[in-house]
RNA sequence: GCGGGAGUAGCUCAGUUGGUAGAGCGUCAGCCUUCCAAGCUGAAUGUCGCCGGUUCGAACCCGGUCUCCCGCUCCA
């Protein structure tokens, strides 16, 4: 694996992703994609798309707006989720989230229940019964009863959003700044990780709005226009790729940890009760695709969430082995009939199927499987790039990109620059532009043309030479072994295909 | 937000005590006409992150400021 800075300046350097706004010094954590950059994305999203829109007869696209109504928000949960109250020591200066404060308070008098424990322990050896003694000692359950109260108020106080109250919880508990000692805060301010914007050209008229942060939600409330109109029967799927922001407090690591980037969601409705099938089920199709690439099966792994979100009844994430560890890639969630209920409790609409065979109305379950394309563009080009040693010592660079992804599929090149031979090969580029992302290139020695293509990551090279204008064959030059077959023009096509054609890619899933 | 590191050519980086801005690779034009980078000739590219100060003179010293990267915190 390529060093990660390596990886960074590969990426400028070959024009994959630029830093945004770069002759202004930059903005932290936002990219740009470059020429080839932003065509190995779209063949990435391609590939989302083909395998899971055009191969499943009960999945269809959407594309919906990225602005929303705001209640979408309340109903979804990100209104209160997304919002964390944060309050500043004014002496060490370090922000914290005050409900963590509170928490780890009632963490420290619970340490103080364990020491208990252990003095019992030590006094009564093994006739000591844990259970009974948290049951009945007057002073653990002092304790207990004081831990409780305090995360009710908590708990209340934040539900009603009073922050005031949030604030005198710390002072009366006597709460210190962990690093300064002292009790000298600031109020408490809820920061939120959505971004705000408003839809209207007068200020006073304006509607607050936000970006949304996640595209999920406008699959849920078209749930029901695309089951009528397109005659779904559940179980069906909703796809959609689309953009998505979260202003998060740390946005790091590249275009692995962006505040505005783009997901792959398919949300899979499904009759209550067989969710945990379907989940299971997509785990499975979800792996699958990502191992028909070719990436190594090694690479990849899953995580099963312990804690799980407020819409979800069970969780996995499909990590990948990214140059600083595994990561996630992929998410996988069983969401429950949480985001279609909410909605319709919030809009006042049935968000309800008729379902012929259990002749009831209900609403679905929900699977939602759920990729960053940034953070897929991320594994592949982060897997691909090699520092090769050669046989003779020598060393190349080049992006072992797997070829349907490849942003240039094949580059033509004369052997020389005259005798007819740029002619020859002009004429095949606009014989095969048609069907692949093809280049022309005379400049230099062949061999540096070839190692071009290769940190390029264009998996073929297709050579004309002086017994082309005799014979009408090539040479073609395959990335990765760096083999050369010699093949007539006129099957070039054919030889290509099987390489190519994201057909015999796809088939690999099923 | 805290701590650390760094801003000089497209990339990687030198730059001495303060004295006209450098290298390698890459790019471009040409030569050579060769099937796997590093052959020859020539060329382009920089407000040395920004502002101010000291100085005859600042990439270099001082002050401020901005930005990026890494770690922590946060989050999927």
């Amino acid at each position: 694996m390529t060093d990660f800075k390596k990886i960074i300046s590969h990426a400028k350097e070959y024009g994959f992703v630029f830093p945004s706004s770069e002759i202004y010094d930059g903005l932290s954590a936002v990219y740009d994609y470059a020429q080839n950059g932003a065509a190995l994305k779209k063949n990435i999203r391609d590939y989302w798309w083909k395998a899971m829109v055009q191969l499943h007869g009960n999945i269809v696209g959407i594309d919906a707006a990225i602005f929303m109504h705001p209640t979408t928000w309340k109903a979804s949960g990100h209104v209160d989720a997304f919002n964390d109250p944060l309050i500043d020591n004014k002496d060490s200066k370090k922000r914290y989230r005050a409900d963590v404060l509170v928490e780890d308070y009632c963490a420290k008098i619970e340490s103080k229940i364990d020491k208990e424990v252990a003095k019992a322990q030590k006094r009564f050896g093994e006739t000591f019964d844990k259970k009974q003694f948290l049951a009945t000692n007057p002073r653990v359950l002092g304790y207990q009863e004081k831990i409780d109260a305090i995360l009710k108020r908590l708990g209340k106080s934040l539900e009603k959003e009073d922050l005031q109250d949030v604030k005198d919880l710390i002072e009366e508990l006597e709460i210190v700044c962990p690093e300064s000692g002292s009790r000298n805060w600031t109020d408490v301010k809820q920061f939120n990780l959505m971004f705000g914007t408003k839809l209207g050209a007068s200020a006073d008229s304006a509607m607050d709005l936000y970006l949304r942060p996640e595209t999920a939600q406008g699959i849920f409330v078209n749930f029901l226009n695309v089951q009528k109109t397109g005659r779904m029967k559940v179980p069906f799927g909703i796809a959609q790729t689309g953009k998505a922001f979260r202003n998060e407090i740390v946005a790091r690591q590249f275009i692995f940890r962006m505040r505005e980037f783009e997901q792959m969601e398919m949300q899979f409705f499904v009759p209550p009760g067989t969710q945990k099938e379907w989940y299971e089920q997509w785990k499975a199709t979800r792996l699958k695709w990502h191992l028909s690439l070719g990436m190594g099966e090694k690479n990849y792994r899953f995580h099963n969430h312990e804690k799980l979100a407020h819409y979800a009844d069970a969780a996995a994430d499909i990590e990948f082995k990214f140059p600083f560890g595994f990561k996630e890639l992929e998410g996988i969630h069983s969401r429950t009939d949480f985001d279609l209920g909410s909605h319709e409790k919030y809009s006042g609409k049935k968000l309800q199927y008729f379902d012929p065979e259990r002749n009831e109305n209900y609403v679905p379950y929900v699977v939602e499987t759920s990729i960053g394309l940034d953070r897929m563009f991320l594994a592949v080009f982060s897997w691909a790039l090699r520092e090769e040693t050669l046989d003779d010592g020598s060393s190349r660079t080049v992006l072992k990109l797997p070829s349907v992804l490849a942003p240039t599929k094949l580059a033509v090149l004369p052997l020389v620059k005259k005798d007819g031979l740029p002619e020859l090969a002009h004429q095949i580029v606009d014989s095969l532009k048609w069907e692949y992302a093809t280049s022309y290139d005379e400049k230099d020695a062949v061999g540096r043309r070839y190692r071009r293509q290769d940190a390029l990551g264009t998996p073929f090279c297709v050579t004309v030479d002086h017994q082309s204008l005799e014979d009408n064959t090539v040479t073609l030059r395959d990335r990765d072994t760096m083999e050369q077959v010699r093949v007539k023009i006129d099957e070039l096509h054919h030889t290509l295909d099987a390489k190519l054609n994201i057909k015999h890619w796809l088939q690999k899933i099923q």
